[in-house]
Order: C-alpha cells, then sequence, then structure tokens
DNA sequence: GAACGATACGGAGCGCTGTTCCGCTTTGTC
DNA sequence: GACAAAGCGGAACAGCGCTCCGTATCGTTC
C-alpha cells in the first residue's frame, strides 16, 4: 500500500481545489496556473505535483464541487431564512459549478468517455439534492432535472458576450417559480 | 472608393493563403504564426496586415480551397490517366482541406452563424464538382454528397492518436468502389 | 526533544507563444 | 529620377506552461 499522505500536503489539496473553483469562476477554466497558485498562496510546482495535467485539476475541482453543492443543499435549507432563499442560494452555487463543467470539455479534448461518466455521476448526486429544496420551498411547476437543465443551458456561451448575463436570466427564472407559489 | 492595392501585397497573400494551407495539414490550425510566415518566406508583421486575426486567416485559407478544390476537378479530369485517378488525387486536396474544416469551429468560437454559410457554400461549389469525378469514373455506388459526407467523418479525431490514419481508411473506401466498377 | 530520512514546497528560469511597433524597403506616380 | 504612400520585416515585449532543484517541513525513531 501507498504511504500515508502528509498532513500539509492534505491540506496543500484542498486549498488548491477552493482556490482553482473561485478562479474559475472569475477568470474561466483557461485562467493561468500562475493565477490559481497565487489565489491559493501556494508555489506553481505544488499544483503540477498534485495535479499533472490541466485536464487532472479541472476534473477534481469538478467532483470537489458536485459533491460541496451536494452537501450543501440541507445546510442551507437549515440556515436560510425561507425555503425559497435556501433555492436561491443553492442555485447560485450551482452556476459556479457549470462554468467548471463547461469547461471540462475543452480540457478533456478528446477522452469524451469519461466525461460521459462525470455527467452521470453529477446528475445522480444533484438531482434528488435539488427535489429536495424545490420540495421544501413547496414548488410543483417544474421537475428537478428541468430546473437544472434549464439552468445549465442558460449558461451556455457565457463569455461570449458581456451583455448576457446567464444570472440575471435564471434571477428571473426563479420569480417567476415564487410567484407561482 | 479604396485606392488599388499594390502588386507586392497581392502577392504576398496569395503566398500566404498557400503557405497557411501547407501548414495547417502539416501541423495543425493552432500552428504557430511564426511558423506560417517561415514557410511562406514573410515577416509575421505581414501576416497580421492581411489577416488581423486567426480567425481571418482560417477562413481566408477555407475559401481558397474550396476554391483550389473546385477547380481541381475538371483540370485533374483532363491530366490524369484515368477518371478513377483523378478521383483519387481529387480526394486527397478534399482531405488537406478537411484539416482546415475541422480547425475552423474552434477558431471561430462562437460567431457560428458564419460557420453555417460557410458550409452551405462549400456544399453548393463542391458537391457538382464530385458528381462530376463520380460520373466520369462511371460510379454509380455513390452519391456526392454520401461520399464527400463519409470522408468527412472518417477525419473526424484524425490527431487523437497516431494509430489512426483516415487517409488509409479512404484509400480502402477508394478501392471498395473500384472493385464495384 | 533531538536527530534524520522522506516528502513536499517554492519560484527562478527556460522555451515557446501572440502581438505590437517602427525603421527600412518597395511601389506607383508625377 | 524623385518623392510620398503603402507595405514589409523582425526585434522586442508580455504572458504562458512546465521543469528542476535547493530549501523547508513533516513524521518517525530513539
Amino acid at each position: 500500500m501507498p504511504p500515508r499522505k502528509r498532513a500539509d500536503a492534505v491540506r496543500n489539496e484542498q486549498t488548491l481545489l477552493a482556490a482553482a473553483a473561485e478562479v474559475f469562476v472569475r477568470s474561466g477554466v483557461d485562467a493561468p496556473i500562475r493565477e490559481i497558485a497565487a489565489e491559493a498562496g501556494v508555489g506553481m510546482g505544488t499544483i503540477y505535483r498534485h495535479f499533472p495535467t490541466r485536464a487532472d485539476l479541472v476534473v477534481a475541482v469538478y467532483r470537489h464541487q458536485v459533491e460541496a453543492c451536494a452537501s450543501a443543499g440541507p445546510s442551507l435549507l437549515s440556515t436560510s431564512d425561507t425555503p425559497f432563499d435556501a433555492l436561491r442560494a443553492w442555485v447560485d452555487l450551482f452556476v459556479d459549478f457549470l462554468v467548471t463543467k463547461h469547461g471540462l470539455a475543452g480540457a478533456l479534448q478528446s477522452d469524451s468517455s469519461g466525461f460521459a461518466s462525470l455527467h452521470a455521476y453529477f446528475l445522480d448526486r444533484l438531482g434528488p439534492v435539488c427535489a429536495e429544496l424545490l420540495e421544501a420551498a413547496g414548488i410543483k411547476d417544474i421537475q428537478p432535472y428541468e430546473l437544472m437543465r434549464g439552468i445549465g443551458n442558460l449558461c451556455i456561451g457565457r463569455d461570449d458576450d458581456p451583455r448576457y448575463d446567464p444570472r440575471r436570466l435564471i434571477s428571473l427564472l426563479l420569480d417567476g417559480l415564487q410567484v407561482r407559489l
């Protein structure tokens, strides 16, 4: 068996995942490695040791965000003023996550087989969480898959045109759901 | 009206188109600008003056190759030993051209509206030429569109795996057509 | 708690890239 | 032949990915 990892290595890996997620949202998945290193407060060598290729990093962030998004659902429900506020906050996280997801296709280049399995994992994990939030908020006008799919589609082409702001449209969508309560 | 172009500028534009086509086939559409400049025997400034963005260059090469491919059809028919030889030679040009075509999607990024019109132009221009070659060779087992589409599909993922050589497969396809004559 | 491999870190440095900019050359015209 | 104007070349700059190795930290053993 492989020797146990050193504590600082584990810590750095977590820091990197968080920093990369932050930078991906701010500057896209093509952001310079240096920028991610700076955000995390580590050297570039550290990134390359943990994630030999860019795809490795992007995939890791992707999985990490799916997990964060999934576990955020219940905790948002318990800390928000209303279930609908929780839904809004969760959708916001979900959009962050989509930035990475959309960059994934480019980062993986050919290897689209791995992409499909990641996509399945993402649906399995997040679908029920979304369902729980919708139910808690008493929303019956839309199915979890339909909402997630719609939000995903609204986020396409996010950086083509500065006049196009998906978050505003998504916020409108949520307003629409809220009105029907 | 704009002043007439200088002779050397016209010459360089043609040289560049030819050189870029050559380099795209050899090294892909992401080839360094320097490499294209070297191939053409001009400075980098010259490329940027004629084609401000990479997409401009790729589109220009695309159109240029469609034209070359179209006009090569009849001339190959008159210079080749047999009509089938002409078809083989033409298909070879066609494959070169597809390299640029496939790179186009990436180079255009978003602007997929212009891509559609280019695609239509390409079908209109090359379909009849291909038809003429097929007819001259006495091939009735396949339609021009079907052949062009098939060759196009075989060229997908050309550089994912060095073991995959589309030209060999395409050659086999032609052998198959020849056998049925 | 001291000593010591093993493990991980940092970031200077290299090579490659796109892009700009300006002195020089070529061209067309009078 | 002379003289703008148009065009050219490529040095120079900035930004990037990636490697490499001296240095720092960690976990273990006594």
